[in-house]
DNA sequence: CACTTGACCTGTCCGC
DNA sequence: TGCGGACAGGTCAAGT
């Protein structure tokens, strides 16, 4: 999915688009999975409210309404929100929308403003979501509870860091590093390109790992997640922003889907292999 | 409790 | 061009 910075990168797009708009009307297409929300309550605290702002919390986004309830959307995989203005337009449109009309075969929800522009949930597989709850529900929902520290806030050092890897000491580093109780929203591209970026194995026991490579490993998942925000995210496949534009950090990318090329550090040969059930890419040469 | 694996879905790509 | 299988950026529940 989505990672943090393609989350992020929603969010900016959401806040300047959707503060001080009034939502006419919200349901569900073909997926009641993907809005799970009860008729009376869609009526009652969200239908005639105004949006507040929009935060993100981990790689949930939370649009907070003047009825002190949210919307709580997870992209999961292949989650898009677009905003569509008064005036529709397709692929093509001199603002770079990769997306053509809306709604189309994967939009699960469709939300509309009295002012005649929509928000569509766009979900080719389903696993995501849109929760309308009460504001103050939000922080006790069981993920919430369970989620580690923001890795990209200023106080959060590199002790911080290694401390939350402790209870994790007889797995591997790429397990761990997508265990989102142990620190929020690194998913698949950012545990390899901040690895490679460190010089670890993804194969390393927590356990063995030394306060040094702690420290590599902090800064350079911070460095690739603000160069990733910088860049608009990343599109591997259906990742868009908020009005439909794909994100570039690809362009950027030492490992990930680079299996064949050459590392750019050392010259050999990018490998990709399966580790912590996912597809993992490194260099064998420089990660150690 | 810590850890691993399979399930949830649809679409695409690759080998036969 | 058809078909089976593997795989895809993320969590969960259920197993050991």
């Amino acid at each position: 999915m989505p990672e943090l910075p393609e989350v992020e990168t929603v969010r900016r797009g959401l806040a300047d688009l959707l503060p001080g708009k009034v939502f006419a009307s919200a349901g569900q297409r073909d997926s009641p999975k993907s809005f799970p929300n009860a008729e009376a309550d869609v009526r009652q605290f969200l239908v005639g409210a105004t949006v507040r702002g929009v935060r993100r919390r981990a790689k949930v986004l939370l649009i907070d309404l003047d009825t002190d309830h949210s919307l709580v959307i997870h992209l999961k995989m292949t989650g898009q929100l677009v905003f569509r203005g008064q005036r529709s337009f397709g692929a093509g449109h001199p603002n770079g929308s990769l997306i053509g009309e809306l709604p189309d075969r994967s939009t699960r929800v469709v939300m509309a403003f009295t002012d005649g522009s929509h928000l569509y949930f766009n979900d080719q597989r389903k696993f995501g979501w849109v929760k309308l709850m009460p504001s103050l529900e939000v922080p006790n929902i069981d993920f919430m509870r369970k989620v580690g520290p923001e890795p990209l806030e200023a106080d959060f050092t590199a002790a911080q860091f290694a401390e939350r890897f402790k209870r994790r000491g007889k797995t591997n580093i790429k397990a761990a590093l997508l265990d989102q109780t142990v620190v929020a929203g690194v998913g698949n591209i950012y545990a390899d390109e901040s690895l490679w970026g460190a010089k670890i194995d993804p194969r390393r026991l927590v356990g063995s790992l030394s306060d040094a490579d702690f420290t590599r490993l902090h800064q350079e998942l911070r460095d690739v997640m603000n160069l990733a925000i910088e860049k608009g995210g990343s599109t591997d496949r259906n990742y868009v922003d908020a009005e439909g534009r794909r994100g570039s950090y690809m362009d950027f990318a030492r490992v990930f889907r680079r299996e064949g090329q050459k590392c750019p550090r050392c010259g050999e040969e990018i490998i990709k292999i399966r580790w912590a059930g996912r597809g993992t890419h490194l260099c064998e040469n420089c990660q150690k």
